[in-house]
DNA sequence: CGTTAGCACTCTCGGATATCGAGTGCTAAT
DNA sequence: ATTAGCACTCGATATCCGAGAGTGCTAACG
């Protein structure tokens, strides 16, 4: 591909961006500085759609990016920006406001998230699995009820029902608590081995069944509870023209709504650092007319979680990515000072 | 309003919520045993029309229901019904699984509400302020942070974040615990007097400062994340032919993804059992052409949230009702097992 | 040989027009 | 009081037409 080709392809992809309507080759040559004529743009753009970066809606329309374009454009052609100084102002004084709730701060990043993007935004809560105890406490709910509240070295909490095998007193609850704190602190859930189990039993030979009780409700990972999604900016979807369609607005409603998937879905964008996955490269049909654009953020120097912004293919990625970097870093920074 | 009026307010609206169009006076005799010819029915809604309880969407289409008309079938004419048997066997089978997640049974509830209705479906957390303490734990997070777990006599669980205003030892941690405990378990925070607070006071001497913290943690209504409010079922939205208008349709849903909007809408709904609210009765304008149908769950015999479907004004009332009160009932009764 | 001007052709979109049908209100008859 | 009959209204639907944008092809050009 000369680079020629490729300044075209870039062309098309940008003004389609901003206009939403497929491009022909006037447009091209008048908007953009090329410095050759419709005509050979029109050849260019013949060439590119032979090798699949560009589609026609119908003939004698312009054209539009197909998915191969789109992954050229982010991958070789896209310019890197920065997000505006006062947007990056605003967020500043935004993020260093004190935020004394885990989900609060999750909840605004997503605000943030869609109202700059005009697009989906999901969030998910940090993964704190592995994870490593700092404290264990097992408090009274009723008779045959208790509830494990394990704090994490990252000062994340959470909380697990326990079913209890037999009625145990309060007392039996604290010591259970301060031996468990005492012997696991300081250990991710994996590197509880053989030895600090054994010798656990035996400290707590007197309420085995309990223990195990206890042991048992540490190991699930993270209950739908302690790990929401935060999705937000449903309705900005239905601005973008290409969701005017119902079915496939709908459809990705749908989707959305069930945490599960959306959890899978950013799950599966792995760890790194920043990823698009943009058509038929997302994982579900119903998302094969959107990208998906997603970052990590961290907890005390471990990936923590994503954020991602969900919209049609047709979205402004160098805007978006830029934007998303700014947005991870300022989530990780508040979150270590809202969580520490 | 004599008899046979109120026979054809009734038919009017339970044609036109079957069929979304106007209805008119044929169809109305057809349809409808009346046993009038349609001139006589013609006569009668332009009466009804007149009383404010039918409008015409304009000249010679036909009737459909106003706010007013709507609310007089609600209060007056509505058929009482019991949801389909099958629904309500499949349902309690649902209801019978354990389930170990508050949350968990919440958005089942929200689920199966939006997906028998087609409606959106709205469900709050419960409300556990004013709350019973059962037992209070502050447990450390770092140097300077540590949580407050609150457990409450109808066996919630909370949580609230404090900031030490010195360090604290764990054994410091504790031994405030045990004495919040002790001296708050079964009193709710409005009954916690002076003469507790003197006597707290007195005997925890010693961390007075960290005693306040906590005491001012105790005080501020369920943040957002202790009571969330489950909103599902906005896809289904989609599907009423009334929100084929977009603008109308990313009203409602703007409007559901605020969650103290949520909230409130569903506070202003009172303590009533069953309420319906239609139309302009709907504190929020972007809600005027919908309606919302809302019953209370219970916990521990004390009211504890409501469960609501948001829909067209056009809705299946009595379907609706019967669906809510067997739905809030299944979920107090579950809730109650779940926790206790 | 790459580039460009010219041109015929295609296809969508918007607006105008005609038609259909459902429904009404009114009048007069029962 | 009820009803049949009738003229009239008005939205929805189908159809047609022209404008406009864009293409691909061909032939000329440097």
């Amino acid at each position: 591909m000369d680079r020629r080709k490729q300044q075209v392809l870039k062309a098309v992809v940008e003004d389609y961006v901003d206009t939403a309507e497929p491009v022909g080759s006037r447009t091209l040559a008048r908007k953009y500085g090329l410095g050759v004529s419709p005509a050979t743009i029109r050849n260019e753009m013949a060439d590119l759609e032979e090798m699949g970066f560009l589609e026609q809606p119908h003939t004698s329309a312009g054209r539009i990016p197909s998915d191969r374009g789109y992954r050229f454009f982010v991958d070789m052609l896209m310019d890197t920006v920065v997000p505006p100084p006062e947007l990056v102002e605003r967020l500043r004084r935004l993020y260093a406001e004190r935020v004394d709730q885990v989900g609060r701060l999750l909840r605004q990043t997503a605000q943030v998230l869609s109202e700059a993007t005009d697009c989906l935004a999901l969030v998910e809560a940090p993964r704190v699995e592995p994870v490593t105890f700092r404290h264990l406490q097992v408090l009274p709910l009723s008779e045959r009820r208790a509830v494990l509240v394990l704090v994490t070295d990252e000062g994340l909490v959470q909380q697990r029902l326990l079913e209890l095998p037999e009625p145990a007193s309060e007392a039996d609850l604290q010591r259970i608590s301060a031996v468990l704190t005492r012997r696991l602190a300081g250990l991710t859930l994996d590197r509880v081995g053989h030895t600090v189990l054994r010798e656990l039993y035996d400290e707590l030979a007197a309420c085995g069944a309990l223990l195990e009780v206890a042991l048992e409700a540490l190991r699930p990972p993270a209950s739908d509870e302690d790990h929401p999604v935060f999705v937000l900016g449903t309705r900005r979807l239905f601005r973008q023209p290409e969701f005017q369609d119902l079915e496939r607005a709908q459809a990705v409603l749908g989707l959305v709504e069930r945490q599960e998937l959306v959890r899978d879905l950013l799950g599966r964008q792995g760890n790194e650092e920043l990823v698009i996955t943009i058509g038929h490269e997302n994982p579900y049909p119903d998302l094969y007319d959107c990208s998906v654009v997603s970052a990590t953020y961290r907890l005390g120097g471990e990936v923590a979680g994503r954020i991602a912004v969900l919209g049609p293919k047709r979205m402004h990625y160098p805007r978006i990515t830029s934007l998303m970097e700014l947005l991870a870093q300022l989530l990780t920074e508040a979150l270590e000072r809202t969580v520490r």
